[in-house]
DNA sequence: TGCCCTTATCGAATCGATTCGATCCGATTC
DNA sequence: GAATCGGATCGAATCGATTCGATAAGGGCA
C-alpha cells in the first residue's frame, strides 16, 4: 500500500525520480522543475513541487548535483595555522571578507581547510572548484601539486610563489624599506624590528643571521629585507604571531637594556606595533617622543586610541576581491593575470625625531 | 596512437578507469588500490599507482566518491552575519577550535556560511555531512528545515531552540544575575547595561522597552534579563557589535551626564567592556574607584593590561567540542543529548564598591 | 488543409567512483 | 590426491541527479 507513497524502506530519503513518480511527469521534467533551465509548463512544475513538498523531499542531493554538474560550488580556504590563530588575524579575516564578496557571483560557500599538520589529506581529498592558498609556505608543495592536477584553479595571497599557482602579491619589501627611510630621515639610527614568525613552527627569539637564513614565510622575510636596506644590522626579535601581546612582549625584551635601547621599532604588523606602544607605556617610555613606532597593514587596532599609528596600509580587502574575481575568471575559462598591491604610507603620530643624545 | 596513452580528447582529466585500464586491472581493483578496504597485492597496488602517476591522474574524485559514500567530509558552519564580523568575536573563534578538534576523526571540512541576507540559497544546497548553527536566530528556521529534511544532523550553538536542532546552550541568564548580585552585594545601585545586538539588523540606541520586547537575539536578550533579574530597571544602551569600539562609544554616552552616572556598568561581552574601560580612561574615570566594570566571555582581551576583567568565563572551546563531538556521535547513528553549559566568575580588579555619595 | 516552428515532455546516456557477490587460483590439511 | 580455505580480482549494479537529442502536441501562416 505504501509501494509509492513514501518511497521504499522507511527512514530511506525520497529521490528525484521518486518525486517524479508520484507527479506522474519523467524523471527529466521533474529535474527541469526544479533549478533547470528548460521550458516546463507552470502547471506542470506546480504538480511537481506539490509531490516534493508530500513526499518531504528537500530538493536534489548536492552530492549527486555537483558529481553530475562537475561543480561543487565550493571554494576552499588553505591556510597554514589552526583557525583559532589565523582568524585572529584581522587581516585575514579581510582577505576573506573580499574574498567572499567577489565569488558571490559562484553562489559558492567557503571551505576553511586549517592545514594543522598531519591533516592535509583533507586538502587534496576535498570536492572543491577552486581554491585559495593564504600565507602558505612551500610545505604544501605536493598538496598543492595534486589540486593543480586535478585541474583546480588556485590563487595564493601573500605566498611563495608556485607552479600554476597565480599570485597576488603585496610590495612587502619597498613599503617597509619606504618607512625605515622615514625612520632614518627623522634622524634615527639605532632601530629595532618585531618580526612575524619566520617559519612554520614558533617561538620567540632573538632575531640571529641563522634564523634569517632559514625563514620560509614569505611576508616576514620581505619585510625584513625591506628594513635591512635602510639598517642593514638592525637587531630584532621574533615573535610567534601576529598579536598585541607577542609585541608587547617582543618589546620588553628590546626595551630591557636602558643603556642599548633603540629609538625606533618597525613592527611588521599593526597589532605587534599596538603591543610595542603597550610595552613602552608600562616602561615609562614615551611614544613618539623618545621611541617612534612603525606597523604595518593599516588595521584600526580596537582600544588603540589615543595614538594613530604610522604604518603601511595595505589594500587587504582589495586583495581577497581580486583573488575572488580571478577565480571567477578562471572557471568562466579565462585566463587572468597575477597583480602586484602597493601599501600606502599613513603617517600617524607614533613617529619623531629621536630624543637629544643625553 | 595516444588512444589510451593520455585518455581520449586532450584536456580531459584521467578517470580512474583510465588507469585501471592502462595498469590491466579492473574498475574495481584500481579503486581497491586507491584508498580502499580490501585485498589488493602489492604488486597489483603499485602497478596501478605507477600508471596513475603516468596518466596524471591525482585520485578519485571527490564529487563521485561522496556521491557513492554518501559522505561529503564536509561540516557547515552556519553564521548569521558577513564572515569579517562573525569572526572578529574570539567566542565564535574559539567555538570553531574546538570544533575543528572535536571532528577531527570525521577528516572533515569546515563550510562556511555566511548567511548574507538573500544568499541563504548556499545553506539549503552544499553538501554537507552536519551542520553547526552559531548563534543564529530563527529568521532561518526555513533553511533549517530543508536541511533537517535532508536527514543533516543538525547542533546549535547560542541560539534559539528548533525542531530536530541539538542544542548546547549557557546559562546566560543565570551567570548574568550572579555578576550582577555581586554588584549589588558592592553596593551599586546606579548600573547600566551595554549589550549586544538584539536583533538581526543592527544599530546603536538607547536600551528602550520596546527594543527589548521585539529582541530576537538569544543570548543578549537572556544576559538582559539575568540583569534585569536584580536591578529591574537599569538604563542601557544596545551596540551593534561585540566589539571594543562599541563599547567605547556605548559607555560614552551611558557616561556623558555627570549627574545621572552609573557606578557600575554590565557589559555584555569582554570585548564590550573593554570599551568601556578605554572610555572610563578618557572621561578621567577611575575603574574600579569610581566605576565597576563586568563584561562577560572570559576571553583574553590583547591589550587590556594592567585590568584584569571581573567577567564571567564560559567554556567556549568546550562548547564548540561538545557540538563535534555530538555530531561524530550522530554521523555515527548515536543520539546525543544536548547539554548546558556553566560560566564561571572570575573576580578580577574592575570592579570595587561605588564610591560615596557626595 | 498542409507545413513549419515553438514549447513541453520524455528516454537514455552520463558524471566517476564504490561495493557486493561471485569467481578463480594456489596453498594448506587430512 | 581430494576437499577446503582464503586472498586477490573481476563484473555489474548503484549512488541521484542533469542534459542532450528526439518526439509529440499545439499555433500561426500561407
Amino acid at each position: 500500500m505504501n509501494d509509492e507513497s513514501n518511497g521504499r524502506s522507511p527512514g530511506a530519503r525520497p529521490t528525484l525520480a521518486a518525486v517524479a513518480r508520484r507527479a506522474g511527469v519523467s524523471n527529466s521534467t521533474a529535474s527541469l522543475a526544479f533549478g533547470g533551465a528548460g521550458p516546463v509548463s507552470d502547471a506542470t512544475r506546480e504538480r511537481v513541487l506539490t509531490a516534493a513538498r508530500e513526499l518531504n523531499y528537500a530538493g536534489p542531493d548536492p552530492r549527486a548535483r555537483s558529481l553530475r554538474r562537475g561543480r561543487s560550488g565550493i571554494v576552499g580556504v588553505v591556510v597554514e595555522e589552526r583557525v583559532r590563530d589565523a582568524f585572529r588575524d584581522p587581516i585575514k579575516l579581510a582577505l576573506l571578507d573580499g574574498l567572499s564578496e567577489a565569488i558571490a557571483p559562484l553562489d559558492a560557500g567557503l571551505l576553511l581547510l586549517a592545514d594543522t599538520g598531519a591533516a592535509s589529506a583533507h586538502i587534496e581529498d576535498a570536492s572543491m572548484d577552486a581554491a585559495v592558498l593564504i600565507g602558505c609556505s612551500p610545505r604544501l608543495d605536493e598538496s598543492v601539486a595534486a589540486l593543480w592536477r586535478r585541474g583546480i584553479p588556485l590563487v595564493a595571497i601573500e605566498g611563495e610563489p608556485a607552479d600554476g599557482v597565480l599570485v597576488f602579491s603585496l610590495d612587502n619589501r619597498s613599503a617597509t624599506r619606504a618607512v625605515a627611510e622615514h625612520l632614518r630621515a627623522l634622524g634615527h639610527e639605532r632601530v629595532a624590528i618585531v618580526a612575524l614568525p619566520l617559519e612554520r613552527v614558533r617561538r620567540r627569539a632573538r632575531l640571529t643571521p641563522e634564523l634569517e637564513a632559514e625563514g620560509t614565510s614569505n611576508t616576514a622575510i620581505e619585510r625584513l629585507a625591506g628594513a635591512r636596506d635602510v639598517f642593514p644590522d638592525a637587531g630584532g626579535f621574533v615573535t610567534t604571531g601576529s598579536f598585541v601581546e607577542e609585541g608587547r612582549l617582543a618589546a620588553r625584551e628590546l626595551l630591557a637594556d636602558p643603556d642599548a635601547r633603540p629609538t625606533a621599532i618597525i613592527a611588521q604588523s599593526d597589532l605587534l606595533a599596538a603591543g610595542v606602544i603597550r610595552a613602552a607605556e608600562e616602561l615609562g617610555i614615551a611614544v613618539p617622543a623618545e621611541l617612534s613606532v612603525v606597523g604595518f597593514d593599516g588595521v584600526r587596532v580596537d582600544g588603540l586610541w589615543p595614538y594613530d599609528l604610522t604604518t603601511l596600509v595595505q589594500p587587504a580587502v582589495e586583495k581577497g576581491r581580486a583573488a575572488g574575481r580571478a577565480i571567477v575568471e578562471m572557471l568562466a575559462g579565462g585566463h587572468p593575470v597575477a597583480l602586484a598591491f602597493t601599501s600606502e604610507f599613513h603617517l600617524g603620530n607614533t613617529t619623531a625625531p629621536p630624543p637629544p643624545l643625553p
